[in-house]
DNA sequence: CGGAAAGTTGACGGAGCGTCACCGCATACT
DNA sequence: AGTATGCGGTGACGCTCCGTCAACTTTCCG
């Protein structure tokens, strides 16, 4: 007994197993055809193709290019959410909210650095930007965070909707601009958008040569 | 003579004329497929057969449907970047150069509404930003505005590039939140974003029932 | 008026799409 | 172990969209 032990738990399973297996291989061959061709030039073919499964098996798994695409952006909104909630939950003032919030933004963005550029980048011109049910729901925990923060009187009350618009405007907006440079950096990326937010234009970090690059 | 006249002058021979005007005819029925379908869903049949020209007619004219976006998008942004310079080229402060930028862009926003929508909506989930080289050359044109300023001495020297991605994240971002109220307001939303801009959060228009919507 | 050039037409081959009847294998039951 | 059941992988199929191009129509101009 016990051989190869095809035990026919729930869990163990062969049918369970090839499952997440299935949607793993998809995942993963999605991730590099899309970083290989872009959102937009990448066909459900392709990720097919990337693949040994039948096309068949594919929308037994995914309805579209799109949901794989969601599905991608899912993981890593999951992972950062977490993070950057923990970290505004405890900020006691105004400066430990906002700095918080875009430094761990902008390190998460270059550590994931792969799947952020899939994200917005396109073919050419075109950018495009999903915002998944999990990244809709981090930029109303921003706003709830906000609103928490008004409560405690870390904040001054103000329009919390447009606030985390803002922030989050700029934390994309940001984080693009800071991968296209020769040498990221997320710590004064963050230095930058803090003083933004803490003092308005006048606060800026002074430097004498703008960094100019295309 | 005279009758119908076909002067078969530069400019006003049938053969330019038809052709501005096929151009024109593919432009005006793209605009409509793509607010109604949204641009991931439309595709460059939907827009011919919006048309009564033939497919290859429509390929006379455009590569693709991005082309034909990029069309209409460049219009919108051939349309306002001149206001926005002369505005900023004007300011004499920090205070006329940020308010009368973002001012002017949320009032052009609502008045183009449309086309905004087209370009920042699509199909569900899906945003679509397309950075078309007239979009582009605006950016780069707030940038140019931006070093001038701080060559004027209107604003002290910083990170033009941050600084101008800044500005586009907040206005592209709080446009759409905006274009979500009941009554969008461009005045007050300008206010909101000018505040932030000159003295942070802290500086940031009071009020006491957030404006609460989904 | 007539020849040349420009522009329009729509049918065509090619590719991606999503489906579904088929079938092999894991599972469940005896 | 042997067998029945049905899950789920398979890939060919019908469909739509794509971009092209040879044939045709219209405009231009001498």
């Amino acid at each position: 007994m016990d051989t190869q032990t095809p035990i026919s738990g729930p869990h163990g399973g062969k049918r369970e197993r090839t499952k997440v297996q299935n949607r793993d291989t998809i995942l993963h061959a999605a991730r590099h055809v899309f970083a290989e061709l872009g959102y937009g030039a990448t066909t459900v073919r392709d990720i097919i193709r990337a693949t040994p499964l039948a096309s068949g098996t594919f929308y037994n798994y995914f309805k579209s290019k799109e949901e794989v695409f969601q599905a991608i952006q899912d993981e890593s909104a999951l992972r950062i959410r977490p993070r950057l909630h923990e970290e505004r939950a405890r900020a006691e003032t105004v400066e430990a909210f906002i700095s918080g919030t875009f430094r761990t933004f902008f390190e998460f963005v270059l550590a994931d650095q792969k799947s952020f550029h899939a994200m917005r980048r396109n073919t050419d011109i075109l950018r495009v930007r999903m915002d998944t049910p999990e990244i809709i729901a981090g930029f109303e925990e921003l706003r709830e965070d906000i609103e928490a923060a008004i409560g405690k009187g870390v904040f001054p009350a103000m329009d919390a909707d447009y606030l985390m618009a803002a922030i989050v405007g700029v934390a994309f907006e940001l984080a693009e601009r800071m991968l296209l440079r020769d040498d990221p950096n997320p710590v004064s990326t963050a230095d930058f958008a803090t003083a933004l937010f803490l003092g308005g234009v006048r606060a800026l970090p002074r430097i004498s040569q703008p960094d100019k690059r295309c």
